[in-house]
DNA sequence: GCCAACGTTGGC
DNA sequence: GCCAACGTTGGC
């Protein structure tokens, strides 16, 4: 494994887009639209290459963790949603000169037999730097280091 | 549904 | 540039 591949955790609601919806879609993989926090965007246009890691974290619903891992796939580009007028994710403020949102796109590597729990993660001595259980984090996209990656993997084994 | 924590907006 | 008000996130 190349060292100057990063590791990430992105967060998403599994009624909206859940770890199964991104095994089934088309060649597995989809672009990471809608976010609109400056701090992630951040992340996905400056930071993320191909071949970065990705565990998939499903938030908002009743069995919160890491559900499986996904890979990043591509170079940075403008989200198009924000250009699209019905959309949700709609932003008057963005340009096709000046967009204002980017991200990456992300394909399925494998979904766990049993969600990695929150809890889990929260009790493994390891992973007490863990950015997402430091209190007040509700960033959907974070960091983590390659021994947290596989520390939280193998929580799953 | 509650609410703590955080990010964004906009008046001044 | 400050900061109050508001909106959102996300665990519980």
């Amino acid at each position: 494994m190349s060292t100057n591949l990063q590791f990430w955790i992105m967060k998403s609601e599994p009624d909206v887009f859940s770890i199964g919806h991104l095994e089934k879609a088309k060649n597995q993989t989809t672009p990471w639209e809608g976010v609109r926090n400056y701090q992630a965007r951040n992340f996905m246009r400056d930071q993320m290459k191909i071949g970065d890691q990705v565990l998939f974290y499903h938030s908002s619903c009743d069995v919160t963790g890491v559900a499986g891992i996904a890979e990043v796939t591509s170079v940075t580009y403008p989200d198009p949603t924000q250009f699209i007028k019905t959309s949700e994710y709609f932003d008057a403020g963005a340009t096709k000169d000046k967009p204002r949102w980017f991200l990456v796109d992300v394909k399925w590597q494998k979904t766990f037999k049993d969600v990695i729990t929150l809890e889990k993660i929260r009790t493994a001595p390891k992973l007490k730097d863990l950015t997402i259980l430091k209190k007040g984090n509700r960033l959907s996209i974070t960091p983590c280091t390659e021994a947290e990656f596989k520390n939280i993997i193998s929580l799953g084994r």
